[in-house]
DNA sequence: ATAGTTCGTTCGCCGTAGGAAGGAAGTGTG
DNA sequence: CACACTTCCTTCCTACGGCGAACGAACTAT
């Protein structure tokens, strides 16, 4: 439809088809875990015939292992096969400002090795350097690096400064691509966490998620039909920007909303409601203030309404249909979860459920494989089941 | 990654392979319209040995017309083909109070046969005999049936009367399915008005778009990564709803930012503004008097403003990039375009370019062309080029 | 005219999908 | 305990589609 020229690539040719019966298998596997042959025929439709030599493939290169019969009815018993999450490793590579975390994980996302490097020298460099030490004898199953980044990644309002002009734009992605030779995709830490609550978190389930994520500023990843939706400029979610007030206006690449009710901002109130030190979980003493202090109860009150607000613009926009609620906002407990729910729901033109996000710290990490290992298998078009 | 049951077929069978090849054929020929074999194997990819036949066929079944010999430099001249826009026809039904309109245009959008039937008796008795009858020795050709019905067509908030129950959910569109035995979509004519802007008018240059439709509500249509993005209950684009403005609550189904900036609100300020009777086109009303009236100035500076809290609400959550504006805002002239795409530009996080739509009444039916186009070959995931 | 160039087609090989039949490994039953 | 029966997996075989390569076709340039 669009006048684009259409790309050279033949789109369906011999090699193709193959190894898209090869991902529809592991992609199969890697979700039921353990299963037959005569399973793997219902699942992918590809005939038995088919099957034999592609599993026998697969076993010999490490995907799937056998085990030993499985139970049967009648009949021969189905020859059990287990897919091997060792098979596929993914690095997850986390910027942060004067370091950079890197973990390798398996597909299931348990994290094989990781290490905290000190941001000295040429970050491609340091990159290049500590995933194949960290991988060690498992580079050769190395199918994806994930590279989370905070703030927008491309385009948009540049949020963090040390990031700049490396991250920014296609550089670092290809420079590492060709270094490492896989796939190597770059991202918003929000949109990862929220493609991983996608995949293994409080929203396997749904098509449609929207993540909240409250730290420092206030920021959305969002999933819409299975993917994550950056928009045109990457600037999807950027959701403390919106003109939820109309005096208020942004200073500096802050968003006029989440000035005023990101975490830094309640931690200050909740400094002034009870001096002391500042909390580390600011939220969490609100919620346990509140309790007592009718002032504190006034203010989480505000709070909810200002995030019902901002999710219910969501759902205006782009009606997830489920709200994850993170860093910060995960804080809330059920009693604080239910209200907000009744708020939205008060407004919002389409049902939407409200729930915290499960996956916590790991979320990011759990992206990063989910990203690195669909990115492994994004040379092709989708033939997959992709709901 | 869901826990979805992998569904039952095949993924990559040989007819399925054929048809992505014909797909892949007949996409690129509906776009560059008349084109020589030589050039099919560049754009698509496929070799000159698979065209050969593949294009035999296509001509036999009045896909392609085989036009005299293009012009050449040097060497034997590219025998040109024709793709004939006869050979696929879809109908676009639009649903309206008390009447359906019905059209049946040809791939490139040209209606060849309308009517339009006062609603009596069942609506997809109406249908299943107006569409045979409107396409006349044309059925063969009919790929598909697109349905546009005002307001969100299933979940979310009921806005108009007579289709409910019949449009909600699914009967109608698998009944007609059954019936006229191509594949019907059903949707809001918002959604479809987006669809049409992205595949043949002010958005065919790009993947993401937002179409901002302002009539007796507002409502908009999303486009992320070439698809119409519904949402999870398919209320996304309800921007009406969006809670701009604390105070106001949602009245019976009318959100409570459409209630004071919709079409209706602004022709009555117009009448008070200058009396007389209710103008046909308020916007256009509103920025003439707007010329030679403060007052009329000021509002309209209020209603830009207005509107541009809604855009940059939607950049916030979405970032389509580009935002056409459809319906009554297309009645903006030139200056105020220019001045609301100022005001988004101040306070959005992503460069957001705002344009009138272009495609005007025609707009749902170019949609409904593409919905129905598109979902003739949706029946196997693209493996088109997608962008 | 002849060479050169570009197009389109035919031929034939190769590889893959999948039907069909057969072997393998169990459970139930007389 | 043998026999049928069921289910699972494999092997054999065939058919067919994709594409490389050679070939014929049609026109330009010199």
């Amino acid at each position: 439809m669009t006048d684009v020229v259409t790309p050279p690539t033949s789109p369906v040719s011999r090699e193709r088809s193959k190894e898209i019966k090869r991902l529809s298998v592991i992609s199969t596997a890697r979700q039921v875990r353990v299963l037959s042959r005569a399973e793997l025929t219902e699942l992918t439709g590809l005939s038995p015939a088919t099957l034999t030599p592609l599993v026998r493939e697969l076993i010999a290169e490490g995907y799937l292992i056998e085990r030993g019969p499985g139970a049967s009815r009648a009949g021969r018993p189905r020859a059990m096969l287990e897919f091997n999450p060792r098979a596929e490793l993914v690095a997850a590579v986390a910027l942060e400002p004067s370091r950079i975390s890197c973990e390798i994980a398996d597909s299931d996302g348990t994290v094989v090795a990781h290490r905290t490097v000190r941001l000295a020298g040429d970050i491609i460099d340091t990159i290049c350097r500590s995933v194949p030490e960290l991988a060690g004898d498992g580079l050769p199953a190395l199918r994806g690096v994930a590279i989370a980044a905070p703030g927008v990644s491309s385009g948009g309002a540049v949020r963090l400064a040390p990031s700049v002009g490396l991250v920014e734009g296609r550089p670092i992605g290809e420079a590492l691509q060709r270094c490492l030779g896989v796939p190597v995709v770059i991202d918003n830490d929000v949109n990862l966490m929220a493609a991983g609550e996608h995949a293994v978190g409080a929203g396997s389930d749904v098509a449609d998620l929207l993540l909240l994520h409250v730290a420092d500023g206030i920021g959305a990843g969002l999933v819409l039909d299975g993917q994550v939706r950056r928009g045109s400029g990457g600037a999807a979610g950027e959701v403390g920007f919106l003109p939820l007030d109309p005096a208020d206006r942004g200073h500096d690449g802050v968003g006029p909303f989440e000035a005023r009710w990101s975490e830094n901002a309640i931690a200050e109130r909740v400094v002034a409601l009870a001096p002391g030190r500042r909390p580390d979980a600011p939220v969490t003493a609100l919620v346990e203030l509140a309790r007592a202090d009718e002032r504190a109860a006034a203010y989480l009150g505000e709070v909810l309404a200002a995030w019902s607000r901002l999710i219910v613009s969501c759902v205006c926009v782009a009606d997830p249909g489920r709200v994850l609620l993170s860093g910060a906002a995960a804080q809330l407990d059920d009693a604080a979860v239910a209200r907000l729910q009744t708020l939205v729901a008060a407004a919002a033109p389409s049902a939407t459920e409200v729930r915290r996000a499960v996956l916590g710290d790991r979320a990011v990490l759990h992206g990063a494989v989910s990203y690195a290992l669909s990115a492994a298998a994004a040379g092709l078009p989708t033939l997959l089941p992709s709901p």
